[in-house]
DNA sequence: TTGACAAGACCGTCCAGCCGGTACAGTAAG
DNA sequence: CTTACTGTACCGGCTGGACGGTCTTGTCAA
């Protein structure tokens, strides 16, 4: 019976992050994603030729998500700077209690080469950061502080009470200037 | 052929720090383990029945050693306070190019309740530096400025400069008041 | 001699990738 | 319209290899 057929690739994709997250980074099995995609092991292989070529597709489709959002929260009103734009974005990301980008994990375990996009991509934002403030010091630390929220977040390690979390948003918004 | 004495356990657990940092963090299995720490994997085995003994092993002496040299580093002359000791420890680790504890995404991979023990140690260690600071805004943003040069650096992506670096941390240091 | 410690062959499990099918859509000749 | 052919999307059993853990057999120090 063959369903009119959504698009299996994004439905894969999702899969894969939802395995990763409620059955943990070391249970990311092909199986475990077909079966949860609801898709035959056949299927999700048609798609995606190897389990490299999933976390590629997994890391690609998060970072273009990305940028995506952070455009969008930039050209929205009330954001002096990329760098405030970015510091929202991520209080926003970090508040969701489940850490939603853990078969990072997964992907590091399979090859750390899978970071590179990910290397390069904070690269070019800090670059960006870099082009609109005078002060290096108050970015260095904001920029900082930011990519430690949101490991906490992927580490599921939240030290952080909410009051505190937004005292610390406060804070940082006010040294972003 | 039974070489005289050495404490093998300790030899283990750099020889699994190291293989995981060398070969990735996926290729952390007892066999690497045993060959790279001239041991047979019965010998391993003999010292850590089981794989997760192992990492919880690696665990507990990474949480020991850091403890012992935070310690040490606010005991010295010129510390004004734990956060500033914390700072400039966390700035020596960062230093060296090699993230040195890739082993806990193989940790992570095996089970994630493996972070619990370094999220209590994290906590407490928050705790303790609230004692000291009378701005919890400045002790928030440094706190997890630092937590992002540590993951940074563990996922060895680091994308500042020596400079940009130095400049960190000073700046970091002042706002520690 | 005895027991702490180590060696490495071996076994069961799990999983990525392969392969031979199946169902269906489109096309086009008869 | 119908039959035959082609390409696409998907299915699921299979297998070979890797890995964690066990077991038997040493081996040295006291």
């Amino acid at each position: 019976m063959r369903v009119p057929r959504a698009n299996s690739r994004e439905k894969i994709l999702a899969a894969a992050a939802d395995v990763a997250r409620e059955a943990g980074p070391g249970s990311l099995s092909l199986d475990a994603v077909a079966s949860r995609a609801g898709v035959s092991k056949g299927g999700l292989l048609y798609n995606f030729p190897t389990k490299a070529k999933l976390m590629q597709g997994l890391v690609e489709s998060y970072l273009s998500d990305f940028q995506k959002a952070l455009d969008a929260r930039a050209a929205e009103a009330g954001h002096e700077s990329v760098l405030s734009a970015y510091i929202k974005l991520s209080a926003d990301d970090c508040e969701q209690p489940k850490p939603s980008a853990s078969w990072i994990f997964s992907a590091i375990a399979e090859d750390p080469d899978f970071l590179t996009p990910i290397k390069a991509f904070k690269h070019q934002l800090f670059e960006r950061l870099k082009g609109e403030t005078q002060d290096l010091g108050s970015l260095l630390v904001c920029f900082l502080a930011i990519e430690g929220m949101r490991s906490m977040n992927l580490f599921d390690s939240d030290v952080l009470s909410e009051d505190e979390h937004k005292l610390l948003v406060s804070s940082l918004l006010k040294i972003a200037g």
